[in-house]
DNA sequence: CTGAAAGCGCTAACAG
DNA sequence: CTGTTAGCGCTTTCAG
């Protein structure tokens, strides 16, 4: 047959299948002469354990997944500066960059996948059942799913509000980061009029970044907007340029800042006020919040909030290693810090100056 | 029982464990009325497949994989302009994205692993036994253990020269592209006493990047060395730094221009020559190869080579989905071209400017 | 230290 | 359209 298995080994090595399975599983239980003799006719045979049969029978697969939602904006893929599309890095990327080291560290795989247009059942299915525990980003899957699916195998939520309040959950500092760059633009800035553009309004992290807008808006004695300035449907760069257009072509005198929900909306704004003449950080400051690697490449180099994306994906394989240790250990929510990045698009570093 | 199965969910909606499985393999198969009750059922009792078991059953599953060495350049982790972790995209990363891209059109998942310092016999184990094919970075599992894999599903190599032959196996313009560089330096700017800085000897890529620029030299009547100037041991910035140190130090007049077999070496030795007071590429052109985003950040922004690693990826996973279509292809290899990006650290791009 | 026997949970022909 | 019957290849007690 052209797939050995244990029986073929153990056939040729004259010894049973149990001691074969030994030979791979633990091969200090095995005297090291039979060791030898399996090894040996395994080689010859070509042999090698099937994952799925092991995992079957052991109900452990050594991997860990992660899911996430196939969030592929269009501009963020094409962009990077000479139009070399490996240049820009995104979330995904590096959360699974992160989660990859941790997994390797702990001796895990990781299995990745994007939760296709068809559907996430799919998706479920493709993971789930094959992995020891998983991250998932926020909004990949229903959470009546991963109700489910939790009861069987560790669950880590990544960003985005706790939905299940049993599971573990690691976010990031969504609305202290925004409250902190507001206060910059406020104080040291001297900014009065600003203008905040928010996301869908089921977007859990642009909700809490507009909240730290607001707080900081509340501490200054400024007006405090019960919605933002404007609502974004996609947080894209083509969004956020339609939404300086509109912040350009409403009456009255333009806000002296916009804060956007992402760096992509405030990238695509800084395109679209060049093109209207309109100077940055001198006539209108513009910042972003997370941190892409763009936001340093554009021209003026946005300020903006950055999070660990990476370090998000290295804690998440550490809670799931740590519940796959012990099931009934405490639900933990993580909140990780965030860093404001003050470049030029505020006002803080020199003039704005073209690439 | 936590874990239900296909007979819990059988015997609650009243049906054989069959019909349970080709609802979720093939729900048009099943009548709308039996389905529902399937499904009904299976929601109550908290039911999803395994995939194990999936995979064991049907030998097939849905899972293609990636293994790369652990390549872990400590400078490269650590770079990025503000001492940002998360703007330096690796090769694995551009890869993987690549990768992952790719499968999700064909539906399937990605496992990812780096081989672990302990040896590779894990890493084979967990990826081979778990995935219905995958690809290999040059170098990462040993020939030998490839043929075995080989045997039982479809693989292609990637990067490296073809050590299996009847293996698809892909890889880049090494020679193609060292040679149009060096006959930029030559003929563009008039550079005539060049120097390469290779890799290890048996780093296949290195070496055909050597052959492109010894071939360069011969069409422009340049001495064509036997060796590189100077071998790395590592291929790291430290490594680049060193040999510009040693080009330097050599007595004689120093090269006009120093062709570094990698990126990181180019941009180690770019702060080298900084703190030695030499200037590029006024006193001396450097150039690079991989084209990674960093040396794009540099200053001066180095001229390098640039690699469709992502693209790599891509054709891989299309590659594996192919032959798993049909298993009797005449295996392929692809050269994938490159393509030659000519920025300051050769003087075609301004004068040198600190960042 | 090694063997025998009993599944792990699902798919895959065949029958109906 | 649905049920029956065998395994898929390995791990696991439990004996020896």
């Amino acid at each position: 047959m052209s797939t050995p298995t244990v029986y073929d080994v153990a056939e040729r090595s004259g010894v049973s299948i149990a001691t074969v399975s030994r030979v791979y599983r633990n091969p200090d239980s095995v005297r090291a002469q039979t060791r030898d003799k399996v090894l040996h006719a395994a080689r010859e045979l070509g042999y090698f354990p099937s994952g799925n049969a092991r995992g079957l029978a052991s109900r452990t697969t050594g991997v860990l997944g992660l899911c996430f939602p196939d969030y592929a904006d269009p501009d963020a893929e094409a962009d990077g500066a000479d139009g070399d599309d490996s240049a820009v890095m995104l979330y995904s990327d590096q959360i699974i960059r992160g989660m990859e080291r941790a997994a390797r560290r702990h001796g895990y795989a990781l299995l990745i996948a994007a939760s296709l247009e068809g559907g996430p059942q799919t998706l479920v299915e493709q993971v789930a059942g094959r992995v020891d525990g998983f991250a998932v980003l926020a909004r990949t899957i229903p959470t009546e799913d991963l109700e489910i699916i939790s009861r069987r195998l560790p669950v880590v939520m990544l960003a985005g509000p706790r939905e299940i309040d049993h599971l573990d959950h690691i976010e990031v500092a969504n609305f202290d980061g925004e409250r902190e760059l507001t206060r910059h633009l406020i104080a040291d800035h001297g900014l009065r009029r600003l203008a905040f553009v928010g996301g869908e309004i089921d977007s859990p992290d642009a909700e809490a970044r507009f909240g730290g807008f607001r707080a900081a808006c509340q501490e200054a004695d400024l007006p405090v907007p019960d919605e933002p300035t404007i609502r974004a449907s996609m947080m894209t760069q083509a969004e956020g340029a339609r939404a300086a257009e509109a912040l350009l072509d409403r009456g009255g005198a333009h806000p002296q800042g916009v804060l956007f929900a992402n760096d992509q909306m405030a990238v695509g704004a800084l395109h679209a006020l060049e093109s209207r003449g309109v100077r940055v950080p001198r006539d209108i400051a513009v910042t972003g919040f997370d941190g892409i690697p763009l936001s340093r490449i554009v021209r003026p180099a946005l300020t903006t909030v950055r999070q660990p994306m990476r370090r998000l994906g290295e804690e998440a394989v550490d809670l799931l290693v740590r519940r796959l240790g012990d099931r009934s250990r405490e639900p933990v929510s993580l909140m990780l810090p965030v860093s404001v990045t003050r470049r030029a698009s505020c006002g803080c570093v020199g003039e704005a100056r073209q690439l």
